[in-house]
DNA sequence: ATCATATTTAATAAGTTGCTTAAATAATAA
DNA sequence: TTATTATTTAAGCAACTTATTAAATATGAT
């Protein structure tokens, strides 16, 4: 893979500039999955979305738009979107779809929502 | 300030869904502001800015264009949004401008950098 | 002054997001 | 079967995002 320079400054550094550019590609996936999940949370409705669930185990889309007090569609297709992205599941009791989230390497989503439950306190 | 509940399932738990109400109005502020890291974060350029600040301590925004082998206007305008929520601050050395993180409340962020370090390992 | 460099800003175009309304599925009940 | 409830899907549209190109600032050098 080429790496090129083209700043021009004297000072600037090239062992530096190849440096970075070496790490940020050896890191590309984790870049990439990190963005997945920011982006997903990077919405106000989609973050209380995790935090309810996280909170309460497993909600119906309708208890979402309650509590959210949002249309049934704006919420079922943020919820898509979060299960397009991996990071919820659901479960059927008939006509009732209940989701809850996937815990898996949720380390930062974890550290996000009791980031945002100690808010609280500390506003 | 009215709470009102529409779901209409003989199952759903109408104290369950006034207190996620309540819980998701009293953290309202910690929403906002966690929904404003995440969607400055939630962007895979953005990301790389904020990842090369923390591991560079300083850097210029030809050298962010070199390494992530970007125009300089496309790279200024990711900078604007970084700096409009508080998150970089700048400092001139002649022609040159330095940016670097602001160190404070980024306890999130800095879990979010770590974990993408730590990515290269576990892939 | 004039020119070159570093950076930002503005205008614009293409793509994405996130809602609304209406229609389509799926399961259950009468 | 017909109706009802829970949910999703589709179409449409306004708002936002992110890149590009070109023009504007700001600093330093000749």
């Amino acid at each position: 893979m080429k790496l090129e320079i083209i700043c021009t400054r004297a000072e600037a550094n090239h062992t530096q500039l190849l440096n970075c550019q070496a790490t940020i590609e050896s890191l590309d996936n984790g870049f990439q999955q990190m963005t997945k999940l920011l982006s997903i949370a990077g919405n106000e409705v989609r973050l209380k979305i995790l935090f309810l669930l996280n909170m309460e185990k497993e909600l119906c889309p309708c208890d979402i738009a309650d509590i959210l007090k949002m249309s049934m569609p704006a919420i079922s297709q943020h919820i898509r979107k979060i299960k397009d992205a991996g990071f919820i599941v659901s479960r059927r009791e008939g006509q009732t779809l209940y989701y809850s989230l996937v815990n898996s390497e949720t380390q930062v989503l974890d550290n996000i929502l009791s980031s945002i439950k100690s808010s609280r306190k500390s506003a």
